[in-house]
DNA sequence: TCCTTTTATTGATTTATATCAATATTATTT
DNA sequence: AAATAATATTGATATAAATCAATAAAAGGA
């Protein structure tokens, strides 16, 4: 229990005992079967979620009830509605689990509690979301240079094990394709349209 | 001088003067003429730029040698290539002004020692990074889920100050199309389509 | 002021992707 | 094991956007 967040919390920076100590009093520990709802769209998102096992993807639904992925998590990954998590409004999004997961939870207070007892804590925050934004533009790059198929090859080669563990179709979702271009993308490249 | 900068520095977060001196002593003030390059592709980016005046952009060159702008920063934004600022790895944007614009510029090393002597510096670092981290979750939610036209209408809703100032064909490059389309899109919507 | 460059618009055509529909395949539940 | 649901593939067609080309309009420089 916790052993990968902890993993993780050390990565970069190192946290003695004492201070993983007042942390790990702050956090909760959730499980969720597949399919099932972390966030649902209208209600705020009153925690952020460590991925200790499993894997959930965070989504919207528009206006012709079509589902737009923005993100996947698996183990070792966070997730959230961040905008409804730090201002309190109502998500935007739905988080779900796409298999059985184990999650460490962190509430506002808590994380604020945690940033006031262990500083340095900010600078894994700071990290992380540094990261995350890095990530994003990225993403944002891939979206605005590249053909589907190279952008395809890019995810794969980044996530290999989302690939592996997630569906098709919610991969086309989060690269905003239909399910059927992205067969056919996948079947140009097995034909070697590649090299 | 610097004053939009501390400005900004003190919105959430209040520094006390001797602070706010620290840092000043951490920033130099560099000027760039219209069309200048702050970053080529392939240097490495040596600092995060504030910017006092003016509008700059960051964008990449694609393999047929179309531009993409990932960003536009104005007044009392940051702009940089986040990933070969922190890695030391050449950047793979291009960074330019948009208009003659005046820029506060933090190296690495100064950022090091200013989170070191001001450790206040890391929660606003920290707070700016999600600012920019949620926004750019709802630009790829938006070009995830919303028809062009809706995006156009929330872009200008977001950036009026972006839309006056920059050419037509940047904000089609933003957006991931070609000046021609969003030519037409903004026709329709003048047409009346909306409502 | 004229000249050049940049920017924006419009039309005709091509290309890429979505949509609709059917079927096949695989996984899950009873 | 059978039934149902979820997933993936394939083809035909429609639609949206890119491309190519021409022109107009505006801005910037000599």
């Amino acid at each position: 229990m916790y052993e990968l967040f902890f993993q993780k919390l050390n990565e970069n920076i190192t946290f003695s005992e004492e201070e993983q100590t007042i942390i790990k009093n702050y956090l909760t520990l959730k499980k969720l079967r597949k399919k099932q709802y972390l966030l649902q769209e209208g209600d705020v998102c009153k925690t952020i979620a460590f991925i200790e096992k499993g894997a959930l993807r965070e989504y919207n639904v528009d206006d012709k009830g079509n589902e737009h992925i923005l993100q996947f998590a698996i183990e070792g990954w966070v997730i959230s509605d961040l905008y409804s998590f730090m201002t309190g409004e109502s998500a935007t999004y739905n988080i779900d689990a796409i298999e059985d997961s184990e999650l460490v939870l962190i509430t506002k207070s808590a994380q604020e509690e945690i940033l006031k007892r262990v500083p340095k804590y900010e600078t894994y925050s700071r990290m992380q979301m540094t990261g995350a934004y890095m990530a994003m533009q990225k993403r944002i790059t891939s979206i605005l240079s590249s053909p589907i198929e190279e952008r395809y090859l890019y995810f794969i080669k980044l996530y290999p094990n989302i690939v592996q563990r997630v569906p098709q179709h919610m991969i086309a979702s989060y690269m905003g394709l239909t399910p059927e271009t992205l067969s056919r993308v996948r079947r140009k490249i097995a034909s070697g349209a590649r090299q």
